[in-house]
DNA sequence: CTTGCTGCAAAATTTTTGCACGAAT
DNA sequence: ATTCGTGCAAAAATTTTGCAGCAAG
């Protein structure tokens, strides 16, 4: 029951928001605040309603432009948990890594990165620099293998 | 100038289609036939457009329908290249991981996964079977980092 | 001030659905 | 024979666009 740490991640986004030049708008931190309070992965759709909460009169469109906006600056990252549907979350801590399950389709977030060590030493045999990454891991979970 | 391996592949997809109790049709053969064939990562539009070079009156519904069949089963996978489209993809060899350029969007097939080795030891430790993977790595391409 | 951003509403696009016919088993 | 699968066309849902007015820097 508090806002203190979401403050500082808004405060972070805002900031490399503007830095990249663009402007902070009340729309834009009320979209900024839903991502980083939710600890789901959600969708245009979610987001919308959840913003509008706060901006009645917030249309889709800036949600579209907005998502697009911090997507490309890699200020949040799309995932895909298994619907089809684009999901956004702020990459804070570095854990956009999920379990998802087949069966079941509950999503489990993982903390600990599968690829760290082996990545920067990878993307340079490449010739690549990673920016971001995304892994997802599609099985059955506990549960649904004690079911069946 | 050779269709023999395709040919084997496509069995393999059809028969597992049919090992689920789903029938072999003629759509399906050529949505088949076009995945196997082809080595981009098509979307929906793509697919239906290839495929309705065998099959001129094939109908956009039976692409998803079809499409969302084989992902279901793990026939195919769907991959995101960063433009925010469902793309998908035969997981044979099973490299289903790319490298995406955020600046100039070229994509590269990587042939070996990153995984592999931590994978089922860690997916052990959570209790959860690993069906399949998607692993995308979202950066600066060789080319690019030459320009800027 | 100057631009960039927004909401609105329409347009374009994409995806889903219902149903009668045809086909695979 | 029986279902299952298909094409068609309509409906629904999603995403994009144009533009005048507002507001952030």
């Amino acid at each position: 029951m508090t806002s203190q740490p979401e403050k500082h991640r808004i405060t972070h986004i805002a900031e490399a928001l503007q830095a990249h030049g663009h402007r902070l708008t009340e729309p834009r931190q009320a979209l900024i605040e839903v991502l980083v309070g939710s600890e789901q992965h959600l969708d245009h759709a979610e987001i919308l309603a959840r913003a509008q909460q706060r901006i009645p009169q917030l249309g889709r469109a800036t949600v579209y432009r907005t998502l697009e906006l911090l997507t490309g600056l890699g200020l949040i990252h799309a995932t895909y948990l298994g619907d089809g549907r684009q999901r956004f979350c702020v990459p804070s801590g570095g854990h956009h890594h999920h379990l998802i399950c087949n069966h079941c389709g509950t999503v489990t977030d993982l903390d600990h990165c599968l690829l760290d060590d082996g990545l920067e030493r990878f993307a340079q045999q490449h010739d690549f620099t990673v920016e971001s990454h995304l892994v997802e891991l599609y099985g059955i979970c506990h549960d649904c293998q004690k079911a069946a």
